[in-house]
DNA sequence: AGAGGTGATCCA
DNA sequence: GGATCACCTCTT
C-alpha cells in the first residue's frame, strides 16, 4: 500500500497556498513524519523545492499516475514537531495569511549555513617517544614539525586554532602528524554564541518577599495541569524579573523548557546577561538581527534540547522546544508584540494558543497591562496576580503635573516650566541624574511660511517635513526623503519661514543654552543608527558620564538607572490627540513607564509632567500612579464606543498610486461588501482617507469592519476576501485584524 | 514563483 | 509568416 504525504510547497504565493500530494518512497517511510521538511520535484521542470509535510493519506484526491515521489529529507534537518504545524494552520485562519508565510515564520532559516566545528588535537603517543621524533626532525631541519612537536610536549590536548597560532604552523602540518600516528584530530560540533557567556558572574536567587512568594506559588501550583494564563500586574520595581526566574527554575527542575519574550531586540543584552548569571549555558537567544549561523545554531539547540530557556522578541514565541512548560511575556502591553508585516500575528495570542496545544502555562507581566488582558483577567479568564510593593527599599515617587497654559499666562514661553527648570537646577547642583522625555525626534515638527501659511510637505507623502538642526535638513519621517532647509517660501517666495513645534533636538539645544555646564546625552532614532550606539549611550549615562539624558520613548523602556532622581516629561499631550482609540492607553502607559525611571534610586525621586490638558484622566491617573483607576475610566469609554476589547476590528487598507481611481474603487468595494457584511452583523465604517493619506506616492484609504465576535470577521474574510482581492487587484488591499497601530 | 502556452499586434 | 509581448494556466 502506498502512502501519500500532504505537502505545503515552499513558495510564497496565494495560488500555491494549498496542499500538494506526493508519494512517500518506502525507504523513507520511517524518516518522514508530520513536520518533516522534504525535498520535492515541482512543476514542469521538476524544480527541486522544499516542502513541509502537514499530513498523510492512503487515498490521494489527485490522479495517482501524476503524483511524484518525495526526493528525500531536506538538508540541514529543519523538521519541526507536529504541534507547530498545527500552530501554522491556526495562524493562517486567525491572521488571514498563507500557510507558507506562517511556516516560514516558524522556521526562520532562509539560506543554507554550515555547522560550525572546532577541531581538537590529541597527542596519542608518550612524551618520550615524541622527544625522539623531535630530535630526528631537528636533524633533518624539519622546523614546522619540530615546533608543533614541542608544543605537543607541553599539552596533551588542545584546540587546533591554539596550536596553529602558538606553534606557528599550518593545518597541513597537523594532518601530517596525524598520518604519522602521533596525534588524533577530533572534530566537535560547536555552537555560535551571540553573547559572551564566560565573563558573566553567576548570581543566586534573591529571597522573595511575601507578595512575590505568593505569586510564585500560585503560578507553580498550576504546573503540569491544563494550560493557564496568569497576568502579573506588578508596579515598577516590584521585582517581576525575580519572580520570572524563580518560576523558570522550577519549570527546568521538572525537565521542561521556558520561553521569555521581551518587547525589543535592544533589551536582549541586559535580559540575557541577567538570565545567564542565574542559569548559565542553558540560556539561548533568538532574534532577527542575529547572523544566519547564530539563528540556525540557537534554533537547533532549542529543538534538540541543548538549551532550556530562550530569550527574545516576539519571534522567539516559535522556539521549537519539545517539552515547553512556560511562556513568559514581559511588558505584555507593548505593541511591538504584534507583527506589522504578514503574518500580522500577536505574540501574546500565539503564546496562549501554543499553551493550549502543549499544556504550557503563560505568564503575562506588566506595570500597565493592556486593556484586553486586564479585562480578561477581571472576567476570570486569566489568573490575576498583583505585586503592589517595591521589592527594594526605594522611596515613593513624587509626581507633579504642570499646567503649561498657566505658564504661558504667566509669561513663560520657554519649553521648561518654572518648576521643571528649578528642579533641573537642583539636581544638577546635587550631582543627581535627570531624564528629559519628549516623544518626537528632530528639531521642530513642521516648517511653514508666516506670510502665506504654506506648510512644506514631502512630495511623495502627505506629511510635513520635520526640521533637523543636525545638517540643517528637512526630513520626511515616513519615507526618509531629505532635502536642504529652505530660506524662502517655495510658494510665495517670502523669507518669513518659521519652525513650529518641538522635538528632542530642540530640547537638547535649550538645555545647553539654559544649563551650559550640564553634560548632555541625546538618545533617539537619529543618535542610535550605528550598531552599538544604543548601548554606548546607555552605558555612558549609567556610568555617570552625563547629567542629563534627553530622549524619545526608547529612554522609557525597562532600563534601571539607580542615580536618576528626576524625570521631566516635556509635553505629555503629544500622544494623546492622535486619531486612535488607544491614544489614552498609550499615553498612560508611556507616562507611567517614563516617570517610573525616577523611582529606582535610594534618594527621593521626582517626576514632572508638563501638559496642556492636565485634567485628562491619562495624566491625572498617571500622576496618582493608579492603574486600576485608569482602567476603570478607559474600559467604560471602550464599552460606550464599542471598541476592543468589546469588539473586533478588521482594517482593509486600500492603496493605489492613482488617487481618483482609489476613491472610486474604494466606494465600489464598500458597496460590494455592504450587503453580505451587514447580513453577518458587521458594521462598516468608511472608506475614509488613512491617517497619513499618502506614503511614498501611494494614496491610502481605509474601510473598517467591526464585529462583536471574532468568528464573524473570520467567516467574512474566508468567504469573500479572496474573491474580492481578485476583483480589486488593480488596487492593493491589505488586511489587519485587531491592529494596534492606527491606519 | 516561474515555466510554458495562447492570442493579439505589428512589421514586412 | 515571424517576432514580440501581455496575459492566461498550471504545478501533486
Amino acid at each position: 500500500m502506498n502512502k501519500y504525504a500532504d505537502i505545503i510547497v515552499d513558495i510564497s504565493h496565494s495560488k500555491l497556498d494549498r496542499v500538494f500530494q506526493y508519494r512517500v518512497p518506502h525507504n523513507l517511510m520511517d524518516k518522514i513524519v508530520i513536520g518533516t521538511v522534504v525535498d520535492i520535484p515541482f512543476g514542469k521542470g521538476n524544480k527541486n523545492l522544499k516542502g513541509y509535510v502537514i499530513g498523510f493519506t492512503d487515498k490521494p484526491n489527485f490522479d495517482v499516475d501524476k503524483i511524484k515521489d518525495i526526493t528525500g529529507v531536506a538538508s540541514m534537518n529543519m523538521s519541526i514537531e507536529a504541534h507547530l504545524i498545527k500552530l501554522a494552520v491556526w495562524m493562517k485562519e486567525r491572521y488571514a495569511c498563507t500557510i507558507i508565510s506562517a511556516l516560514r515564520t516558524l522556521i526562520p532559516i532562509g539560506k543554507k549555513v554550515n555547522e560550525k566545528t572546532q577541531k581538537e588535537i590529541v597527542r596519542i603517543i608518550e612524551a618520550d617517544e615524541l622527544k625522539s621524533y623531535i630530535k630526528m626532525w631537528d636533524n633533518k631541519n624539519y622546523k614546522a614539525l619540530s615546533r608543533a612537536g614541542n608544543h605537543l610536549l607541553t599539552c596533551e590536548k588542545c584546540k587546533q586554532s591554539t596550536i596553529i597560532k602558538k606553534a606557528d604552523i599550518t593545518p597541513a602540518v597537523l594532518s601530517n602528524l596525524e598520518k604519522k600516528g602521533i596525534i588524533k584530530i577530533n572534530s566537535e560540533r560547536i555552537y555560535r554564541e551571540p553573547y559572551n557567556v564566560n565573563n558573566i558572574r553567576r548570581s543566586k536567587n534573591k529571597l522573595p518577599n511575601i507578595e512575590q512568594q505568593k505569586v510564585i506559588n500560585k503560578v507553580l501550583s498550576n504546573l503540569n495541569k491544563e494550560s493557564q494564563v496568569h497576568l502579573i500586574h506588578g508596579i515598577t520595581g516590584s521585582g517581576k524579573t525575580e519572580v520570572y526566574m524563580q518560576i523558570i527554575e522550577k519549570v527546568l527542575e521538572k525537565g521542561q523548557q521556558a520561553i521569555v519574550l521581551i518587547p525589543e531586540i535592544a533589551l536582549t543584552p541586559q535580559t540575557v546577561r541577567n538570565f545567564i548569571s542565574r542559569f548559565g549555558n542553558q540560556v539561548g537567544v533568538m532574534h532577527s538581527k542575529l547572523s544566519a549561523g547564530e539563528k540556525y545554531d540557537g534554533w537547533r539547540r532549542a529543538r534538540d534540547g541543548d538549551i532550556s530557556i530562550m530569550i527574545g522578541p516576539r519571534s522567539a514565541v516559535f522556539t521549537p522546544f519539545k517539552k515547553l512548560g512556560m511562556i513568559i511575556i514581559d511588558e505584555e502591553h507593548e505593541m511591538s508584540y504584534k507583527s506589522e508585516v504578514s503574518p500580522k500575528y500577536h505574540a501574546r495570542e500565539v503564546a496562549i494558543k501554543r499553551g493550549e496545544m502543549t499544556g504550557a502555562d503563560v505568564v503575562l507581566g506588566s506595570a500597565t497591562p493592556s486593556l484586553e488582558s486586564y479585562h480578561l483577567a477581571k472576567e476570570g479568564k486569566y489568573t490575576l496576580l498583583e505585586l503592589k510593593e517595591k521589592a527594594a527599599s526605594t522611596n515613593k515617587l513624587d509626581v507633579k503635573v504642570i499646567d503649561m497654559r498657566e505658564e504661558l499666562i504667566n509669561g513663560n514661553k520657554s519649553i521648561f516650566s518654572d518648576t521643571l527648570r528649578n528642579e533641573i537646577q537642583n539636581k544638577l547642583f546635587n550631582k543627581e541624574q535627570i531624564i528629559l522625555f519628549l516623544n518626537r525626534r528632530g528639531y521642530s515638527r513642521f516648517v511653514s511660511c508666516r506670510q502665506c501659511g504654506y506648510v512644506i510637505k514631502c512630495d511623495s507623502c502627505d506629511i510635513p517635513y520635520t526640521y533637523h538642526a543636525f545638517g540643517d535638513k528637512l526630513i520626511c519621517h515616513y519615507c526618509g526623503k531629505t532635502i536642504n532647509m529652505v530660506s524662502k517660501c517655495p510658494s510665495c517666495n517670502s523669507k518669513y519661514i518659521k519652525q513650529f513645534g518641538i522635538g528632542t533636538e530642540k530640547v537638547e539645544s535649550y538645555v545647553k543654552k539654559e544649563f551650559p555646564t550640564a553634560r548632555v546625552l541625546r538618545m533617539d532614532l537619529d543618535t542610535t543608527t550605528r550598531k552599538n550606539s544604543y548601548d554606548t549611550i546607555l552605558g555612558k549615562f549609567r556610568n555617570g558620564e552625563a547629567d542629563i539624558l534627553i530622549g524619545t520613548q526608547m529612554v522609557a523602556k525597562g532600563h534601571d538607572f539607580p542615580d536618576v532622581t528626576l524625570v521631566g516629561v516635556i509635553a505629555a499631550d503629544l500622544s494623546l490627540y492622535m486619531s486612535d482609540f488607544r491614544a489614552s492607553e498609550r499615553t498612560f502607559q508611556l507616562l507611567t513607564q517614563v516617570t517610573g525611571r525616577a523611582g529606582r534610586s535610594n534618594l527621593q525621586g521626582t517626576a514632572i509632567i508638563q501638559s496642556y490638558t492636565p485634567e485628562h484622566y491619562s495624566i491625572t491617573k498617571s500622576k496618582e500612579q493608579d492603574y486600576i483607576g485608569f482602567y476603570e475610566a478607559e474600559i467604560k469609554y471602550r464599552q460606550v464606543m464599542n471598541y476592543p476589547p468589546f469588539s473586533n476590528l478588521l482594517v482593509l487598507l486600500i492603496q493605489s498610486t492613482n488617487e481618483k481611481e482609489l476613491i472610486r474603487r474604494s466606494f465600489e468595494l464598500k458597496n460590494d461588501i455592504l450587503l453580505v457584511a451587514s447580513r453577518m452583523g458587521l458594521e462598516i465604517i468608511g472608506p475614509s482617507p488613512a491617517n497619513v493619506s499618502k506614503i511614498k506616492n501611494n494614496y491610502r484609504r481605509v474601510i473598517l469592519l467591526r464585529s462583536t465576535g471574532y468568528k464573524e470577521l473570520m467567516q467574512f474574510i474566508n468567504r469573500y476576501m479572496e474573491r474580492l482581492s481578485i476583483k480589486y487587484k488593480d488596487i492593493s488591499i491589505q488586511m489587519d485584524i485587531n491592529p494596534l497601530i492606527s491606519y
